[in-house]
DNA sequence: CGGTATCCCCAACGATACTG
DNA sequence: CAGTATCGTTGGGGATACCG
């Protein structure tokens, strides 16, 4: 079992933001949601090496914190779309400076990879 | 092989920060070094829940992609302490607004997390 | 098209005990 | 104090098959 002694509040709200986009593919997925709504497939496409089983897992998750809405269009064969909610909207915004960052320190964060693998 | 859209260099550094941060207790450890060094029994106790095996690994990580550094004392006891470099600050500071987020939002969230709970 | 259902693997995480 | 060592657990992830 596990102890869990947070029950003073904590000095800041990162373990919130963790249990919201915590995980490997959380941040990617709302990423690629922010220019509008994307079906399971475009997805799917964007945010490359995710599994379907695995996708689908972090999308419901995702609706269920009201991150994002699930719109099924009721046609046949199935449409169904992803959307930010506003109020993930709030949250992929705070993410733009790690995105940020992590385009300025492409070169610098691969080379460190590189040369920590050549050194085991 | 249609669109490769996605090949060419990702569309944001996501990726990039992922890799230096991705994990479950890296923001978190880093937020907690914010004010200055500390020793490994200091992170220990900040970074509330997190064990003694996974902390020195992913301390020894972070120190590995120039993130922290690590100072050996050589004393006896012994005496050790972490510290954000340069490059390790900047990155700490992109995670202020997922971290203000959080803050503000930690009720709506823990609401949302206890009626899905009860909603299975 | 947008999923479900299974099975299986492995890396990451976790708890406890022990050591230089 | 700052770690190792050891063993156990968990859940992300791949592959494949199938369904409404």
């Amino acid at each position: 079992m596990e102890l869990h002694m947070d029950m003073m509040d904590s000095p800041c709200g990162l373990d919130v933001s963790l249990k919201v986009i915590g995980g490997k593919w959380k941040p990617l997925i709302l990423y690629h949601l922010q220019g509008g709504p994307a079906r399971f497939s475009q997805v799917k496409q964007r945010v490359v090496g995710i599994s379907e089983k695995v996708l689908i897992q972090q999308l419901r998750e995702l609706v269920a914190m009201n991150v994002l809405i699930r719109r099924d269009h009721q046609r046949v064969p199935p449409m169904v779309d992803y959307a930010l909610t506003p109020f993930g909207e709030t949250l992929v915004e705070t993410l733009r400076p790690l995105c940020e960052w992590g385009t300025q320190n492409r070169a610098r964060v691969a080379a460190t990879l590189a040369s920590a693998s050549s050194q085991p």
